[in-house]
RNA sequence: GGCCCUAUCGUCUAACGGUUAGGACACGGCCUUUUCAAGGCUGGAAUCAGAGUUCGAUUCUCUGUAGGGUCACCA
């Protein structure tokens, strides 16, 4: 068995831990942020009662599970910071489920059936050897059809009637159980008090609770937590639009951000706080104030709560997103290496400015943003035009202008190019007398060559001094041409 | 279709049975501004419908409607 020590001191040296939550994915598919948020809720449940969280692989379907996508699950639950106290792997309970099995057979609780083998759309499998129908021995459970009711912490008494359900089938054959089984002998094993898991389980849970009676496990408590749902309202998965929780990492939103936002669909805390950590959480997080409702997953929201957390992240790391962008660029990058760092070093707030995520500087410089600051902007007869102000069509006068401009940042010391606001201060008047627009935007233009980008002083001071002044010639020889 | 769950702005949600039904995201407008962002101000926007209980229903009850879940030799 894989039972990692204990990664919190929560219930060292204390009693043995009274609530126990489980987390039982099954590794078919990567780990998407609806289950994501189910193994946040149990999480944070167990940490606040001093309990124990447990992980627990579901791959008794071994047809579809994969060992990668088990890795992307303990991957993105890591990432996270959702550290389990213990692990279990369902295939590896087998003698377990057999024992059970055994023991429902003997008891006349349950009974093996000889049927027809079907597949998955219920036609018939025909043996390959013989050319004949298969058959397979099943293990089927001999329901009562008894009335089952149950109490689910966020919904209140549940009843169903069981009788509809017949004689379910529970395993293949003594060493293959199925889901049903598998999950109630591993809960009751494990001593799972808190059943925390999706509202698509609810009616799973009458059979369920069949189960335990028969193997005399006692009843643990169940909540359901309304679903995360697509655009169109039904359930979230993969095809509608479904990302990964490592798919995220690699947009680059930060981990914090997600576990904020995914808490907050079915809950909230009550407040008008809305950015909550994770030590937030587990000091507000309330199980019995959770939606009943299902909840749309608003991308623009947990973009909103990205860009919260960005703002307090180091800066760099937008610096090393920066470093990678621009050096992707290539060999026409205009500065040595020192100045590049120094211009990175300067761009970064700026950037930081117009950025949710990371990720979304890949998408900026892909855009052609800030590209400029590296390479020289290339004029064309049709971009020359807009060197021109639209108030100031003249050639003459935006190339007097421009003149201007270049001798009074020339007669700037250095030192002036380290802030942008000296740098304005040194042209506001003369722009204010030309008529703003008519001496900025031809700056601007000059230096970007592009209709959208930061002010000109900023511009004139992540360039420097040197390039400054050779973008504005190079803009005057063009006009005059 | 059977069974089950659910129902407040476009979205996420708040409101001991008494509020001008509040907030956030998104959207619009204005301000600031040479452009684009950012920022500030501001606007529009909801109790699914119908009965009942009550002096009074978003809130309680019932019915209807709508949406969702689930009905495997998947989990």
């Amino acid at each position: 068995m894989n039972v990692p020590t204990p990664k919190t001191a929560a219930n060292a040296g204390a009693a043995a831990p009274k609530i126990i939550t489980r987390f039982a994915p099954s590794p078919t598919g990567l780990f998407h942020v609806g289950s994501y948020r189910t193994a946040l809720f149990s999480y944070l449940y167990a940490r606040q009662h001093g309990g124990k969280f447990i992980l627990r692989i579901e791959d008794t379907d071994k047809l579809r599970s994969k060992p990668e996508y088990e890795a992307n699950i303990i991957e993105s639950l890591a990432w996270m910071g959702l550290e389990y106290d213990e692990k279990y792997r369902q295939s590896e309970q087998a003698p377990t489920h057999r024992k059970y099995l055994e023991q429902m057979i003997a008891e006349g609780k349950a009974y093996v059936s000889r049927e027809p083998a079907k597949d998955k759309e219920g036609n018939p499998v025909l043996d390959p050897a013989s050319g004949l129908q298969k058959i397979n021995d099943l293990i089927r459970f001999k329901n009562p059809g008894t009335r089952v009711a149950f109490t689910d912490l966020i919904r209140g008494t549940i009843e169903m009637e069981t009788a509809d359900l017949k004689d379910f089938v529970i395993a293949k054959n003594l060493d293959t159980p199925l889901f049903h089984l598998a999950v109630v002998v591993d809960d009751f094993t494990e001593g799972v008090t808190h059943i925390i898991r999706g509202e698509d389980h609810i009616s799973n849970t009458p059979r369920q609770i069949l189960i335990q009676r028969a193997i005399g496990a006692p009843e643990p408590i169940y909540a359901h937590l309304p679903l995360v749902l697509g655009e169109d309202r039904s359930k979230l998965s993969k095809r509608k639009g479904a990302l990964a929780v490592t798919e995220y990492r690699e947009q680059g939103f930060l981990p914090e951000a997600l576990i904020n936002g995914m808490a907050l669909l079915g809950w909230n805390p009550g407040t008008d706080q809305e950015i909550l950590s994770k030590t937030d959480l587990l000091k507000m997080f309330d199980l019995s104030k959770i939606q009943k409702g299902g909840a749309i997953f608003d991308q623009k929201k947990l973009r909103w709560i990205n860009k919260e957390y960005l703002k307090h992240q180091p800066i760099s790391a937008v610096e090393d997103a920066l470093d990678v962008e621009v050096s992707k660029l290539g060999t026409n990058a205009l500065f040595a290496s020192d100045h590049l760092t120094t211009l990175i070093r300067k761009l970064a707030p700026l950037v930081l400015e117009r950025i949710d995520t990371i990720g979304d500087i890949k998408t900026l410089f892909s855009a052609g943003e800030f590209v400029y600051l590296f390479k020289r902007p290339v004029f064309t007869t049709e971009t020359i035009v807009q060197l021109l102000w639209k108030d100031e069509p003249s050639k003459e006068k935006t190339a007097e202008r421009l003149t201007h401009t270049i001798e009074v940042l020339k007669a700037l010391p250095d030192a002036s190019f380290a802030d942008p606001e000296t740098i304005k201060q040194a042209l506001w008047k003369y722009a204010e007398e030309q008529g703003k627009g008519s001496v900025l935007w031809p700056m601007r233009f000059a230096l970007s060559g592009a209709t959208k980008s930061p002010d000109p002083f900023a511009l004139a001071f992540l360039l420097g001094k040197e390039e400054t002044l050779t973008r504005l010639n190079d803009a005057i020889i063009l006009l005059k041409a």
